[in-house]
Parts: C-alpha cells; sequence; structure tokens
DNA sequence: CTGCATTTTTGATTTAAATCATCACTTTAA
DNA sequence: TTAAAGTGATGATTTAAATCAAAAATGCAG
C-alpha cells in the first residue's frame, strides 16, 4: 500500500538507517490506515489521547478554548508530521487539548504499547524517534523565545520557516496560530508588502 | 565522591533502572566537576557549546540580548538540571545564546562523543535521556500555550508550576524569564496579594 | 554602622495590539 | 439560486503592558 511506502520512507529518511523487510511487516500489522473528514475530530478535550498518527494526506490543528470560549491554535499540522497530544498520549492523563482535521485527513495510527515496542525492537524507529525528540528539544527553545517577539516578528519567522503554511491555511487560523487577532495580521501583512 | 552520588541517584530515579558499578566507573571517568563563580559564563553567544553540564549545586540563567541591548532570559535552571544550549550542542553550530551563572555553580559536564557513547552503553542512561524527552516534549505544549496568556496568568502559572523560583531569583530576573518589565511584574505582585 | 549599588515600588505617559463595528467578497449548503 | 456562513479588509475606540522618571527599600563592602 503506497501510504505505508511514504511512512517507510520517512522513517529511513529521518534515522539515517534502513528498515528491514520484518520491520516493515511488523509496522504495516501495527499501524491501522483512518481517514478523517474535514472538521471530524481527532482527539477531544478530557478524553485521553489514545493513539499517535502520521499524517499521510492532509491538515489537523491542535487548539484549546478558554473560558471566554475563544480557540486557541497551538499547532497546525501536515503531512509527515506526527499527530498527537504527547502528553495524554505518554502519561494517558486526559487532554486539554482538541485535535480537528482541518482537510480530508489520512493517517496511520497505533496505540502507545505498540509504540514501546517498535522502539524496542525496530532499530530505525528508535533512531528516528531520538531525532525528533531533540528535534522537539530545540523547536522547544526556539519557541520559548517567541513570548518576546512582536506581531511583526512571530510574522516573519512563519514566514520564513514555514513558507507554504501561508497558502495552506486561512488567514484566520495563523493568526490564531500566531498568538494575534486576524485584523492585526491582515494589517501586518498588509504593511509587510511595501 | 558525593557529587556523583546525587547525579546517580537522579539518573536511577528518572530512568527507574539501577546502574551497574561498571555504568558508574564509565560515568565517573567522563562528567568532569568544574565550577563557575557568580557571574561567570557557561556559554557565550557565537561559540559552539561543546558541553552540557549536570547541576549539582547553584543556579544559572540562559539569555539573549535583543539589537536594543535588551536581556531575555529563556531558561532558569537550578540543580538536577541540565544546562546545555541543545541546538548548539547537538548540531555543533554556534548559539545564539548565553549562559552565565546565578549564584557559585558546580556542575558536572560531559561532551557530546561521550554522551554517544553513554547512550550506547548505559541502559539507565538511556532510558533517563528517553523520559527527559518526553518532558521536554510535553513542557514545550505548554510553553507554547503561553503566547496566549495575559501577564496575570504567567505569573500565576510560575507561581503553580516553580514556587521556589520566586524565592531564589531577583524579581527583574523573573520578570525577563516571564517576558515582562519589571513593572508590571511589581504590579501584579501587588495585586496578587489581596 | 555607613554609604553606594542594586532592586523594587509607585506614578504619569505612550504604544502595540485587542476589541468593536461595518462592508465586501467568496464558499458552502439548503 | 438564494440564504447563510466564513473570510478578509479597514476604521474608531479601548485596554494591557511598555516606557520613562523618580522615589523607597534592600543588600553589601569597607
Amino acid at each position: 500500500m503506497s501510504n505505508f511506502e511514504a511512512f517507510f520512507d520517512y522513517i529511513q529518511k529521518i534515522s539515517g538507517k534502513l528498515l528491514s523487510e520484518d520491520d516493515k511487516h511488523l509496522l504495516t500489522a501495527h499501524f491501522k490506515p483512518r481517514k478523517l473528514r474535514k472538521r471530524q475530530y481527532f482527539l477531544q478535550e478530557g478524553d485521553v489521547c489514545k493513539y499517535i498518527g502520521f499524517i499521510v494526506k492532509g491538515s489537523a490543528r491542535t487548539f484549546t478554548v478558554d473560558e471566554k470560549g475563544h480557540e486557541h491554535i497551538l499547532k497546525l499540522s501536515v503531512e509527515n508530521w506526527w499527530l498527537t497530544d504527547f502528553e495524554s498520549f505518554y502519561r494517558l492523563t486526559p487532554s486539554r487539548f482538541n485535535i480537528e482535521a482541518l482537510e480530508e485527513l489520512e493517517i496511520l495510527q497505533s496505540t502507545n504499547a505498540e509504540i514501546e515496542e517498535f522502539l524496542k525492537h525496530i532499530l530505525a524507529f528508535s533512531a528516528m524517534s531520538n531525532v525528533i525528540s531533540q528535534n522537539n528539544t530545540i523547536a522547544a527553545q526556539k519557541r520559548m523565545q517567541a513570548i518576546n517577539y512582536s506581531a511583526e516578528e512571530r510574522y516573519e519567522e512563519l514566514v520564513s520557516n514555514y513558507p507554504h503554511f501561508l497558502q495552506r491555511f486561512p488567514q484566520n487560523m495563523i493568526a490564531s496560530y500566531l498568538g494575534l487577532s486576524s485584523e492585526t495580521l491582515s494589517r501586518i501583512k498588509k504593511n509587510a508588502l511595501k
């Protein structure tokens, strides 16, 4: 199934190691293909996030709803990204987040217990996990700096890091992701053209 | 050496695994004790962060200096925390950060190449590394939410997560860590008393 | 204990960004 | 095909927090 080919390529590329035929069979046996329609929820606030999904096609947003009923997007996810609430997934605690498909979404999903097995038995998988952990740690460091950035600076950072997001997601989603009102983002874009 | 006892305890506690005598010898042979005086730099902007340090005693701050010459604290670190710029340390790229001792600082330090060896040969060490990665990923998720928090909310979050920081660090450092001016923090504290 | 540094508090003013309101335009759905 | 909902732009107003300025409190080195 071509879904899995992209997945295998991804693992091999990130880890720098090859998957054996046995590895591939093990992954194919335990990662379940799943489709979600636009607006469908992968995770709802209050539920334990039992699954982690590898995005084959489509996109999703992770968001919270505050006391005033306002939504705040924490993450926008696209192809070849992992989809989960790591805290809830690792610790089996109820999630504070919602994860919703923004477009028709195709994922390969698995459970915590299965992931533990892959880590133990598939060399490329655990190497990939380490690389992703490093990347996450680095991304976290960068994110921490964002507190001190102005609206313009946060926008500029997005433009340079994820330029394709601007085409792919509506402006109000981008604004929410940047922690801005959509009016402010609209004005920033106008000024940026000059 | 009692320095190492605390370090071993930490590894065993976090990993949930025991260190063998061989493991301990390997760690003792490669982690070098080092002392830094107050105000001394562990890392300067522009340098590659060659070391990772485990804090035995004391505290440090990780900060950047912006174009206007203003300092922004990204991280405050205390006993039993790791001290490094992970991006620079993992990727061997010049760092954008400064790391400075805030108090007399005692660490056990090691290099990237040595850490790789520990990960390969010491089961408890690699288990610890995985747990820390999970924690980092979760912390990163939480930090991302901070963008949407008001000054008060960020302060309240600090109070509940790291209450001892308030005793240990001067208020202007806390303010910088929260991304606030020290005047604003002073006013928040006054209001919070009511 | 004393005098100077640093840190914290307090007040007045400015500024960046949110909010509120409206309009135009485009999808989506009935 | 028409209404309804979603999206984006723009202007007026409000608000949270920064900045500027100066006084009080604290901490130390001699």
